[in-house]
DNA sequence: CTGTTAGCGCTTTCAT
DNA sequence: ATGAAAGCGCTAACAG
C-alpha cells in the first residue's frame, strides 16, 4: 500500500503520544512527561521546546494509560436513583462543581430505583476503578449494601448513616427540621394534627418520625394512631393520604407531609373537599423544592441547598482521597424552616 | 518484615489480576480473558474451572487495562448546561439508560451555561479516551464548536444542526409544533396576538420564530413589532415581557411564550394586571415541562418527552459506535400539541 | 482448544 | 537536569 497518496482518514484515526513528542522534540519520553505533569526542576528552555511540539502536534494526554500506572483515574462515581427528580439532580449538580474544580470527573449511575441496577453499577464503577463513590440509596438494605461499599477505598453515603470503618456520610438533619416545623404549628395554635408519613422503611423516614414525636413531646400532645397515614412520596400519594386522613377526622387543622410532593396533593385534596388552607388546615411540606414556592398558596416546609449536600458530599470524599485519609466524617446539616403561606 | 502476622490492611490493597487468576487455575492469562469475554469456542470444563477460581479470588476486571489495549472505553461523554434543569436532567436520565443497558457508562459533564467549561469539558473527556460524545450546548458558536466535535470519532449534538462530517443531530421540531400551536390559537378566534421570543439567537430560539412566522402566513396574518419581545427563558423574564406586552397593546388576546417558565411568567404577570386567562387571554407554552400540568390555570403547551429525546441521541451514537459506521444521522422529533386550560 | 509473545501509552525508579 | 529500563493489567495475533 502506497503510503500518502489518496489515503483515506481512517476511523480510529492513530493519535499523537508522549513517543512522537519526545522524538519531535528530540527529548526522552520521561522529559515530555514532566512536562505535561508540571514537574519543578527542569531547563525552562527545554520545557518550552516541549511544550511548543505538544502544541504544534496536538498531543492529549492519555488518562487511560496515565490511570493503568498510577492506579488512580481521577474519576468519581456518582449513584442516584432518580436523576429526573430535582431532588438528585441538585446533588449531582453540587457534587459534579466541585469535583470538577479538583480536576475529578463523575461517572453517573442513575439506578431508576431499581435495586439490581444498583448493585450492578457499584461493581461497574469498581471495574472502571474509580477512585471513590458517592451514593444516594434508600432502598438497598444495609446488610448487602455495607459489603459492596468496604470494597471501595473511599465511599461517601448521602441521606443514610454508615459505620466509620463502611463510608463517610453526609445528611439532613431531617429530624430536627421536622421537630421545629411542628413547633411551629402549635406555636401558631394548631392542635388537630395528622402526619402523611411517606413509607417509613427508609433513613428519611424514620428521622422524620422522630422528629415528628420528638415535637408531640415537646408539646404534651398525644395523637391517635389514625392522625399517621402512609403513602407513596408523590403528589397522588398525598391526594389521597389526605382524603383518608380528613374522612377520618373531618376537623383537623393541620397536615404534616412527608415532603412537598406529598404537600402538594394534600392541598390538592383540601381543595376538593372544600377546607380553605391555611384559615382551616395548615400545610407544611419538607425538601423546599423549587415546586414549593410555585403552588397556591405556597408551601411552608423546610429543607436546605441540594446543591450543598452534594457539594458536601464530594468535599468529604475528596479530602480522604487527598489526604490519604482513612476515618470516615459524618456531615448532619441543619434544613432550615421556610415559612410560606400555607401555614403562616 | 514478616507477613501475616497482624499486618495492617494496607490503605490501597493490591488487587487480584487476570495473572493471578491464571496461576490459581492452572492455565495462560489468554484462557481466563476468554472467560471473561464470555468467547466461544473453549472446553466447557475449563471455563468453569476459570470461572470457579474467579469468584472464588474475587477477580474484577481491570477497564483501564483493558481500555488502553481496546482501545474503547465503554464510556460516553455527556455534555449539558444544566443538570438542576429537568429538562436536561430528563435528557440525561433517557441517555444514560440507552447507555447503561448496552453496557457503556456516562461521563456527565455540568457546563452551567460556561462556554469556557464546556470548552474544558470537551477536552477532558478526549484525554478520558470516552468512545463518543453528545453535547447539549445552545451558546457555543459553531466556529468553535464544529472543530471541537470533528476530534472526535462520533458525536451527537442534540437541539441543533450540525454537518454531516461533524456530528449526528436529535432534535425536536420547533418549527412544526410552534406552528400547529399558534395555528391553534388562530383556530379558536384570537387574532390579537404577541410573541414573548426568549433570546433569539440560539438555535431553538430561531426554530420557534420560524414556526411563528409560519403560522402567521398561513393565517394571512402580520403583526406589528412591538409583538415581538425578548427575554430571558425564566419566569421573572415571562413576567416583565408579558407586562411589557400588555402596556403596550392592552387589547391583546393571546401570549406565544418561549418556553413553559416565560408562560408561568405571563399567567402572574396577567393576574396581577387583572386579566383573566383563558377568557381575556390565551398564554401558550413551550416544551411542557412538569411544571406545566400543575400551575393554576394549566398550561397549553407543545413538547415532546425529553427522555425519548436523550435516548434517541444514545441510541444514534451507541448505532454510530457498533456500526463502525461513519455517516451522521439526523432526527427530527415532532412534538405534540397539549391543549390545557390556558388556551383552549 | 490453549499457550506464547508482544505491546497499548504512560509513569516510576534508578542511573548518569 | 535528563535518560534508560521496567512494568501497570490486559488483549491481539499467531502458533501449536
Amino acid at each position: 500500500m502506497l503510503h500518502g497518496l489518496h489515503q483515506p482518514v481512517e476511523y480510529t484515526l492513530k493519535r499523537v503520544t508522549i513517543i512522537d513528542v519526545a522524538r519531535v522534540a528530540g527529548v526522552s519520553t520521561q522529559t515530555v512527561s514532566r512536562v505535561i505533569n508540571n514537574r519543578p526542576g527542569m531547563n525552562a528552555a527545554t520545557r518550552l521546546r516541549v511544550q511548543a511540539v505538544i502544541d504544534k502536534l496536538g498531543y492529549e494526554p492519555n488518562a487511560v494509560a496515565r490511570g493503568l500506572v498510577t492506579n488512580r483515574t481521577m474519576t468519581l462515581g456518582l449513584v442516584v436513583p432518580d436523576v429526573a427528580n430535582a431532588f438528585f439532580a441538585e446533588i449531582v449538580q453540587g457534587a459534579e462543581d466541585v469535583a470538577w474544580q479538583a480536576g475529578y470527573s463523575i461517572l453517573l449511575c442513575d439506578t431508576r430505583e431499581d435495586i439490581k441496577r444498583e448493585i450492578a453499577a457499584l461493581r461497574s464503577l469498581r471495574e472502571r476503578r474509580v477512585d471513590g463513590v458517592i451514593v444516594c440509596s434508600a432502598r438497598l438494605p444495609n446488610a448487602t449494601f455495607w459489603p459492596l461499599l468496604e470494597q471501595y477505598g473511599a465511599a461517601v453515603v448521602v441521606n443514610r448513616r454508615a459505620p466509620a470503618d463502611v463510608a463517610s456520610s453526609v445528611r439532613i438533619d431531617y429530624a430536627s427540621g421536622m421537630r421545629r416545623a411542628v413547633a411551629h404549628l402549635f406555636a401558631s395554635g394548631r392542635r388537630n394534627i395528622a402526619f402523611l408519613t411517606g413509607l417509613v422503611q427508609a433513613f428519611g423516614g424514620r428521622e422524620r418520625m422522630r422528629g415528628f414525636e420528638a415535637a408531640l413531646e415537646d408539646a404534651g400532645v398525644v395523637l391517635a394512631n389514625d392522625r399517621y397515614v402512609s403513602c407513596p412520596p408523590t403528589i397522588e400519594g398525598g391526594v389521597e393520604a389526605a382524603s383518608a386522613a380528613l374522612s377520618a377526622t373531618p376537623d383537623l387543622d393541620a397536615l404534616v407531609c412527608y415532603n412537598d410532593l406529598v404537600a402538594v396533593g394534600a392541598l390538592q385534596a383540601c381543595a376538593s373537599r372544600g377546607y380553605r388552607v391555611p384559615e382551616d388546615v395548615a400545610v407544611v411540606g419538607c425538601d423546599d423544592i423549587p415546586l414549593a414556592a410555585l403552588v397556591t398558596p405556597s408551601l411552608t416546609t423546610f429543607g436546605l441547598s441540594k446543591r450543598d449536600l452534594g457539594a458536601t458530599a464530594a468535599r468529604t470524599l475528596l479530602a480522604r482521597l487527598q489526604n490519604h485519609d482513612t476515618r470516615a466524617e459524618e456531615g448532619v446539616l441543619e434544613p432550615s424552616l421556610i415559612v410560606r403561606a400555607s401555614a403562616p
